[in-house]
RNA sequence: GGGCCUAUAGCUCAGUUUCGGUCAGAGCGCACGCCUGAUAAGCGUGAGGUCGAUGGUUCGAAUCCAUCUAGGCCCA
């Protein structure tokens, strides 16, 4: 009696280095430092030179903080643009910035010097924010880098560049030359403390007791043409506050145009006010006797006028869509010097921004009565007054949420002073901007109605901060006449010393030493001047990036003005695409971008917003520790970035798993080509069986998709098609049928060469395509294809491969997808014989098809395959099967009939056959097997 | 409160970019099973959805319209 032999040392099981788990913690940092030490980037600029350009303009990051889920995904995003568009054919440069001015970094070194910044100059507190903003820089840097993201890292560019912020001076200047720059008064946020304007950063929230008046104003224009009924009689407008110090500016009292009002006879006098709040508004004024007289249609009250009830002053009756008919009277006091809305309905009508308040509180001189007196402490008396002129219907407390200052402490008021705007009107701006929005491409579309109606509607651009961490408004007055030097020369002048020492120069130097020498004033020949000293609003130094980075400049070469595509979440419809698109057209007139696409953000698995309160955040550093920066890509690849995207430890898990299977489909496709050199084994495609030629339409089919997939900057199809293409294609059926012919098949057979050809073929193919996104896998697989075939030291350096029409048999697709559908109806069957315990493996059954007329003549043309294809020892088609047979559930009239088939195993492939057993050197051999065996 | 957007199985997404009639699907997860020659792998079978809710248009709607609900972005 023999041994049992071995056969397993004879067959050709794959063999690779390529190693199942991807330890990503460990390669992930080695692949990094790689491409930094050779250069890839830079590299890739040098081969890719002559290519045409693709320019992803990167919207600057704010340099304070780590990186969160929504700048690591937008980055993400960005990478997979650039690296795929360079695959693609395209020169792809990619130069990242920052966003390095403004409050949040003036606050952050504002609470480090702890109340000591009252000692210091600007130019000092200006030189910690720089060091701030740097340092934060540098870690967020850091932090992309991580992430896989190519780019050129090394000369980022940043708003506070010298360069950058001459390029802000120049670019201010053409407004100012062009004449949409101008100077008016608006409230603000101020502090009467502090004495100090405030950024709504700057506001905290807190309930105040306030006084809670009704106040009449008598109507004094008369419109008893229209209304008859209140002939001869006392109307009064009446209005509600909480803040009764702004009554002496009151200018115009607001009605809601769609609401109804009603004039009321009450107390011998009429009052008008909201229908809807007539009864509350009585009972409030403890008024039980009163009479509807009529109905007043706003529209019949607007630009009438009222007597202001104390000061000589008409007051206008307006009309306003925001006014609430929730509390007070429906006719709300309008103060344009002392309220947002106030302000944008006086502009509306003309009327003056009238803020008769000094920087301390207190009421300026031309205010009779009160001249001199702190705002809140003079409420008191100015209800006193109202009293006395018979003009309050009602005075309560009430305590609502008041803003205060986030210093101090204490109540703050909204204070019109002078601000600097950029009209949007002056040389049609806003009409330009709304044409060059038509000329973009939005992606989604629905973004350019967004814009559009943002646009639309939009106020001037206020531009000017009381701040000093900025690029200031560089502009100079005449000492003697007040006018504004409008030169172009200066402009320049001023931009050149910045450019040479920075925006500090403006801080450093008095005016006369930043105005070229002899510089008189145009209008009066004055020539002592005086420097303005609010700064931009940050969204100009954003916004003029398109001129900083993409023209001409020798510090990045191979960039161009306009940009191909903008990415940013879906917010910068208000932010950076707009403030860029403003500046574009106003000094270029025309859009810096071809193409603006647009993001969701972050939220969790329910949904909701990532807060700290909710305790839902999840950080970036977190994946990466965990799980690796590959997974946190591949997030970003399978969600639908279009809408809201979802992160939860549950979708990491699935991703996790997603990524393994993606991973090891290339590990079995590399390791059956250990002894594969295509240089000598490659066998054409005429040459193969069908099932190959099947798998190398099914790869063309993928590449197309993917390649569109790319195209329309849709990853996620990317992800899922890939995903779907290894699972289902490639493990489920090709690799699954393929493993006994690359086995046990005489190493350098023909038929194990054309499998090997294919997978060959399939693996340069995916590894091409995961590279944008799978991009520390892809590249580690390519270093392991290296040692087959002499190749770019990186995958990125190569391309994406293109459909090959001759790989493509759509009439071998369509017989396929019928053999697919019968296989489908026989593994079903053999699950029932393996429940009833007739089988194990598959390869332990014979099946049993009998099927229609039609298809059965199509079976038999393939009889010889079907053993193979179902991964069966044997199949026949007959004629007639019996009950015992099962019904297909799919397919009409085809039955399938499962048993185990009776002979011995093979104890090299494993199959049954009745050949096991005649040959007397190899007793427990098939043929096949021992036909293999004699020629080793 | 207003503008824009989203809502398909527990999860991620499909159903070839122009708009109602084999579109209710895939994968993951789960349950059960097989294999042990992709093995901290691989294969198979199965259970899951009245396509956010309500109303309407239509012979017929997840797919069109309206309202509502929930959520997101931007404003107020």
């Amino acid at each position: 009696m023999v041994e049992k032999r071995d056969y397993k040392d004879t067959l050709n099981l794959p063999k690779t280095k390529f190693s199942m788990r991807a330890h990503l913690n460990k390669l992930e940092p080695r692949l990094l430092k790689k491409w930094e030490e050779t250069g890839l980037y830079q590299r890739m600029r040098q081969e890719f030179k002559d290519r045409p350009l693709f320019i992803l303009h990167d919207g600057p990051p704010y340099a304070n903080g780590h990186i969160h889920m929504g700048t690591a995904l937008n980055k993400v995003l960005k990478d997979f643009i650039v690296k795929s568009r360079q695959m693609m054919g395209f020169n792809c440069p990619y130069v990242p910035g920052w966003d390095c001015h403004g409050l949040p970094i003036e606050h952050k070194v504002d609470q480090e010097l702890e109340g000591k910044k009252k000692e210091m100059s600007p130019l000092e507190i200006r030189q910690r924010c720089r060091t701030y903003a740097e340092k934060f820089m540098h870690i967020q840097r850091q932090e992309f880098k991580r992430l896989g993201i190519l780019g050129e890292w090394d000369k980022p560019y940043l708003t506070m560049d010298f360069k950058y912020q001459a390029t802000i001076v120049r670019e201010f200047g053409k407004f100012l030359l062009s004449g949409n720059v101008y100077r008016r008064k608006k409230p603000v946020y101020w502090c009467p403390q502090c004495q100090t304007a405030l950024a709504e950063a700057e506001v905290e929230y807190a309930d105040e007791r306030s006084p809670s008046i009704f106040v009449k104003f008598k109507l004094i224009t008369d419109i008893t043409d229209k209304y008859p009924v209140l002939k001869d009689k006392d109307v009064y407008l009446v209005i509600w506050t909480t803040t009764p110090w702004t009554l002496p500016a009151n200018l115009a009292i607001a009605l809601n145009p769609e609401a109804e009002y009603v004039a009321v006879a009450a107390q011998n006098e009429v009052y008008i006010l909201a229908a809807r709040l007539l009864h509350l508004c009585m009972s409030d004024f403890g008024i039980k006797n009163y009479e509807v007289l009529t109905e007043i249609v706003p529209q019949d009250l607007e630009k009438k006028e009222c007597q202001h009830p104390f000061v000589d002053r008409k007051s206008l009756i307006i009309l306003a869509d925001y006014i609430t008919l929730d509390t007070g009277t429906g006719c709300v006091h309008i103060a344009p010097g002392h309220g947002e809305e106030d302000y944008e309905s006086g502009l509306k009508y003309g009327l003056d921004v009238y803020a008769p308040v000094d920087a301390s509180g207190r009421f300026t001189e031309d205010i009779p009565f009160f001249a001199g007196e702190f705002v809140f402490t003079a409420n008191a008396k100015i209800i006193e007054k109202l009293k006395e002129v018979n003009a309050l219907l009602h005075l309560s407390e009430i305590t609502h949420s008041y803003p205060h200052c986030w210093r101090c402490k204490k109540p703050i008021i909204f204070r019109a002073t002078e601000q600097w705007f950029i009209s949007v009107e002056k040389n049609n701006l806003r009409q330009k901007a709304l044409e060059a929005i038509e000329k973009v491409k939005w992606i989604p579309s629905w973004g350019k109605n967004r814009i559009r109606s943002m646009v639309e509607v939009r106020p001037d651009w206020c531009i000017s901060r009381q701040r000093v961490w900025g690029v200031p408004i560089t502009v100079f007055y005449c000492e003697r006449c007040g006018e504004i030097l409008k030169d172009e020369a200066i402009i320049e002048h001023v931009a050149q010393i910045i450019e040479k020492e920075g925006a500090d120069a403006w801080f450093k130097y008095d005016a006369k030493e930043l105005l070229p020498e002899g510089t008189s004033c145009p209008v009066c020949r004055g020539t002592t001047f005086r420097k303005e000293m609010d700064i931009l609003d940050v969204w100009f130094d954003s916004g003029v990036s398109h001129v900083a980075v993409l023209e001409k400049s020798p510090y990045w070469q191979d960039l161009r003005w306009p940009a191909d595509l903008y990415l940013e979440g879906s917010d910068q419809h208000r932010g950076w695409f707009q403030s860029s698109l403003l500046t574009a057209v106003g000094t270029r007139e025309r859009p810096p971008y071809e193409a603006v696409l647009t993001h969701g953000f972050v939220v969790d698995g329910q949904g909701r917003k990532m807060s700290k309160s909710l305790g839902n955040v999840i950080y970036p550093e977190e994946i990466i520790k965990q799980y690796g920066a590959e997974i946190l890509r591949l997030w970003v690849a399978a969600s639908n970035y279009q809408d809201d995207i979802h992160l939860s430890q549950d979708i990491l898990k699935q991703l996790v798993e997603a990524y393994r299977r993606i991973r090891n489909t290339t590990r079995f496709l590399i390791g059956n080509l250990y002894d594969f050199d295509p240089k000598t084994d490659f066998v054409p495609y005429a040459e193969r069986v069908e099932i190959d030629r099947w798998a190398a339409h099914r790869l063309q089919w993928l590449i197309k998709r993917l390649r569109q997939a790319y195209e329309r900057y849709q990853f996620h199809l990317i992800y899922h098609s890939l995903h779907s293409f290894c699972v289902n294609d490639l493990s489920a059926f090709y690799l699954d049928v393929l493993k006994d012919r690359l086995y046990t098949s005489a190493p350098k057979s023909k038929e194990r060469r054309a499998a090997q050809s294919t997978l060959w073929e399939i693996l340069e193919v995916i590894v091409r395509f995961m590279a944008p996104v799978l991009s520390f896998t892809a590249e580690e697989l390519w270093e392991h294809l290296s040692a087959w075939t002499p190749r770019k030291e990186s995958v990125f350096l190569s391309t994406l491969p293109e459909p090959r029409s001759e790989y493509e048999d759509e009439a071998l697709a369509e017989r396929w997808e019928r053999l697919l559908a019968v296989r489908k109806e026989v593994t079903r069957a053999l699950e029932l014989a393996r429940q009833s315990k007739e089988i194990g493996h598959s390869l332990d059954a014979e099946v049993l098809i009998a099927a229609p007329k039609k298809l059965k003549k199509f079976l038999k043309e393939y009889e010889k395959e079907l053993a193979t294809i179902f991964i069966v020892s044997h199949c026949q088609v007959v004629d007639e099967l019996g009950n015992d047979a099962l019904a297909a559930e799919e397919i009409e009239g085809l039955k399938v009939l499962v048993r185990a088939y009776p002979y011995p195993k093979c104890e090299r492939c494993w199959k049954r056959s009745p050949e096991v057993g005649k040959n007397e050197k190899y007793p427990e051999l098939c043929a096949r097997c021992v036909e293999v065996m004699e020629a080793l």
